[in-house]
DNA sequence: ACTCAAAACGGAGGATTCCTCCGCTTGGTA
DNA sequence: TACCAAGCGGAGGAATCCTCCGTTTTGAGT
């Protein structure tokens, strides 16, 4: 790859991790190429479809996210763990309100799109819930797919000044089933 | 209303459930009004935006879940109702598949769209969280938005031939939480 | 240092979709 | 029947995603 190519690809996923963000993936390409200093077409050499952008712009922080998880593996059970890697989660959509389009979009798609970044998470939540097979404090019979969208309950709550109360309050009915389920 | 203006609407609200339920709500406006042998026009004279035209299409079908829900109240414990209500939701969501892209927005509308057909849907979840409140087999820590956030998680699930067996697993998990969650 | 082909650049414009406007037609009442 | 408010339909404006292609820039080989 070219040196200049390279700038232009760091400083479109600089402006679109930015203002999506800000103000969600609803953001117009030709908005991201303009804040980026770059034509419409060198974006879209790029990043052939948008979801190619949305997807360069959050796979850094998601691997991010799966390093904390290691390290509250470490530090304690499984249950605790999987606990506060979730409420980790949550602060950080309260800190990156614009993401969660994006991640819900991850998360939904079926087939190939976003494929990557989804299977990064699901890695994630696999050694979770293997650490709580292993030392018996998590239920076995749901795997990471399960967890992850009943997880991505959360993108459905109302973005007001409760946000973050509420997706704890479902997280920790998610948690209670984790770790009381009838099948252990 | 006019004789003929009532005809319209009605052909209108037919055509859009049909196709709604066959290939979501992406369906062009054009093609719906195209269907109802109106012309586009006339559809947005009575529907002024795509959402209003939703709504509508759907607010019948969500009726009809909450009587669901109030014959399965009478016959068994406010668990097992509730347990059965999620079921038929499964059920039913299965049957119109492209309805999920529309009850996905309906429950994830933070202010006023869809403000009726969500207000229903949040009725009937308040008459089985109280009955099941009234005769203890539910935890009472957790509201009606709660519990509808957390069963939209199936919505997420990849549209496939495990789609129902997935969801149904999702949704025992909510029941084990609802069921022996720490909070009584 | 210079050449030059290959690679990258940028923006005009095609296609699709949501929605608005306005001249024409029709239903229902006096 | 005669009238006119209400309804009708489709052309077209605006926003957005994406493609095409003539122009500019880069850096390897001499």
């Amino acid at each position: 790859m070219r040196a200049d190519a390279q700038r232009n690809r760091d400083k479109l996923i600089d402006a679109a991790t930015t203002l999506f963000a800000a103000s969600g993936t609803g953001v117009s390409l030709e908005a991201v190429a303009r804040a980026a200093g770059v034509g419409i077409g060198t974006l879209y050499r790029h990043f052939p479809t948008k979801e190619a952008l949305v997807e360069a712009a959050y796979r850094n922080e998601v691997t991010r996210l799966g390093e904390a998880a290691d390290e509250l593996l470490r530090s304690g059970p499984a249950d605790a763990a999987l606990a506060a890697w979730m409420e980790r989660f949550v602060d950080y959509t309260v800190a990156k309100r614009g993401m969660v389009g994006a991640l819900r979009a991850i998360v939904a798609s079926g087939a190939d799109v976003f494929a990557e970044t989804k299977g990064e998470l699901l890695a994630t939540i696999t050694r979770l819930l293997d650490a709580g097979a292993a030392d018996g404090t998590l239920r076995t019979d749901l795997g990471p797919e399960d967890l992850m969208r009943a997880t991505s309950a959360i993108w459905s709550i109302p973005d007001d000044d409760a946000w973050r109360e509420n997706a704890l309050r479902l997280l920790g009915l998610l948690m209670d089933g984790m770790r009381h389920g009838t099948a252990r």
